[in-house]
RNA sequence: GGCGACAUAGCCAAGUGGUAAGGCAGAGGACUGCAAAUCCUUUAUCCCCAGUUCGAAUCUGGGUGUCGCCUCCA
């Protein structure tokens, strides 16, 4: 596998620390609101990283962490009147609301800064202790100048930093650019009692401290963010690397940007979407599909059009699945039969194909475009002749493996707990009742045609799709689906 | 001011030296009572200029444009 590494500005081959065993840290959000499409990124796409690992027969130990300790969170606390600690635990609840509708899986360990104040001072101590930092007034600073390798993540020297500097320094630092590792508190914040004073953590200090108890020194992958190249994870690197005296991680992985209607979203310009939003007006999967629809590094512009279009290309592959399990509808093919060659070994190019795009820094666009090719070749092969054989079936039940396969990887489209791709999520009504309500339509609609009065019929279709009932007439009989 | 990224068809988007994946939209055809779905066919020489090379979207130099980081941000 090849991974593209921000710290070298290249793709490396990946080699793991322990063989065949993963260890991912994963920058989550400050949950003082609902999370954004910016936050959205990176949890789907190292969501998606996670997922090929595990395809690739990998253990994987994954960690995302929640800021629940934090300037923006205390803030809106004091504006909502509530305690901070209660918002962002409210605000980590309501997060696990839009992952788990964008089929995002749960991290092995989502650690709270809250929760790890100890090993946080610890650290902070021992940076101290090292002579990398030094107090002022209840403040700790990380003094940059005492770490060797300071810029080498974002590429950048501390003149240039200084130069570009474009904030009023404060004046008891000892040089421009070192930055907090503790901050005394002020009155009416969270804080904890330290050698320091009472006070509460910096804001990189905790990535630091909890990827260090929970995935060790010199651990493989850790992500987030273009945005949090510099300063955080340049930071997180200082800190670890100083305290450690060992290679804080392995490859550094960040996502680009993303753009609504082409401009940059930012809490500062306000024009930040949050999930929800666009929740109200896209199917969930759709929201996911167009995250991976590109490359992860690169820009991505959300617009309404842009979504609509990705909604139709997915529709496409369901539509496909759903011809699949038509097909297999007649119960398991025979298991002694072999599949017929031609798709056989079609599938299996694609299969390759699709680990050699995944394998190639996690090309999730090519992968898809791969999808769809699976999508065709099946297409096709449904209005042969032999996909009725033994042969044929057999040949497309490793198809809907197959497919079932790329879509465990990407996930694009939610399972039940038995494995089966859900195709028209339950919604809290009684979908026994709708199944019968319409299967009952359909054969009302069936006698006019036979009387080939396409009047009555063709009102009966569109005012089914008024209410989301798509009806397709096909010569096996009449198929419908919950529509779009 | 310092640093960096990107520029591929109407739109989105892969592709880092050998004559341009895929999706959406469009056109034609098959199937259909009609529609839908599906299948087949079809739609680009890769921002501009110069260079390296037998050969470049892919490398080098210059230009233009867009965007980002350097300040909270994924």
């Amino acid at each position: 596998m090849l991974i593209y590494n921000t710290q070298t500005g290249g793709k490396e081959k990946l080699v793991t620390r322990e063989p065949g065993k993963v260890a991912i840290y994963v920058c989550g959000p400050t949950t003082y609101n609902y999370i954004h499409l910016g936050n959205a990124r990176p949890v789907v796409f190292f969501d998606t990283v996670r997922r090929y690992f595990k395809y690739k027969g990998y253990e994987v130990l994954y960690v995302q962490n929640f800021t629940d300790v934090d300037d923006k969170i205390i803030n809106r606390a004091r504006e909502e009147k509530e305690e901070p600690l209660a918002l962002a635990a409210r605000y980590i609840k309501e997060y696990f609301r839009d992952a788990d509708a964008l089929n995002v899986m749960r991290a092995d360990i989502h650690p709270l800064v809250s929760e790890h104040i100890g090993e946080i001072v610890d650290l902070v101590r021992t940076l101290v202790d090292k002579g990398y930092a030094y107090a002022v007034d209840g403040d700790v600073y990380y003094d940059v100048r005492s770490f060797a390798g300071y810029g080498n993540l974002s590429g950048r020297s501390l003149e240039d930093m200084r130069a570009g500097a474009r904030v009023d320094v404060d004046e008891r630092k000892h040089y421009p650019m070192d930055f907090a590792l503790w901050k005394a508190a002020k009155p009416g914040e969270p804080a904890w009692d330290t050698p320091w004073g009472k006070g509460r953590p910096g804001w990189h200090i905790e990535c630091s401290a909890m990827s260090l108890k929970y995935l060790g020194a010199n651990f493989d992958i850790h992500g987030g963010g273009f945005d949090l190249i510099f300063p955080h994870h340049e930071n997180e690197r200082a800190q670890s690397e100083a305290a450690t005296g060992q290679p804080f991680v392995r490859y550094w992985m960040h996502n680009g940007f993303i753009t609504i209607a082409q401009e940059k979203m930012s809490k500062s310009l306000g024009n930040f979407f949050l999930v929800r939003e666009i929740l109200d007006q896209f199917k969930p999967e759709v929201v996911r599909f167009y995250l991976l629809s590109a490359h992860y590094r690169s820009l991505l512009d959300f617009d309404d059009d842009k979504l609509a279009a990705a909604g139709k290309g997915l529709e496409r592959l369901k539509n496909s699945l759903r011809l699949l399990d038509e097909a297999l509808a007649g119960g398991d093919p025979d298991i002694a039969v072999a599949p017929e060659a031609w798709l056989s070994g079609r599938l299996d190019e694609l299969r390759t194909q699709f680990e050699a795009a995944m394998d190639d820094d996690f090309n999730t666009a090519l992968a898809t475009g791969i999808m769809f090719d699976l999508a065709r070749d099946v297409n096709s092969f449904l209005q042969g002749e032999k996909a009725n054989s033994p042969a044929g079936l057999a040949a497309l039940k490793k198809a809907r493996t197959l497919f079932f396969d790329f879509n465990g990887v990407l996930g694009f489209l939610k399972t039940d707990g038995q494995g089966k791709i859900l195709l028209a999520p339950p919604e809290g009504e009684d979908e026994s009742l709708v199944e019968e309500l319409v299967r009952m339509i359909i054969q009302i609609r069936q006698e006019a045609r036979q009387n080939k009065d396409w009047a009555a019929a063709d009102r009966i279709r569109d005012q089914l799709k008024e209410l989301g009932i798509v009806l397709e007439d096909t010569s096996s009989g009449v198929r419908w689906k919950k529509g779009t």
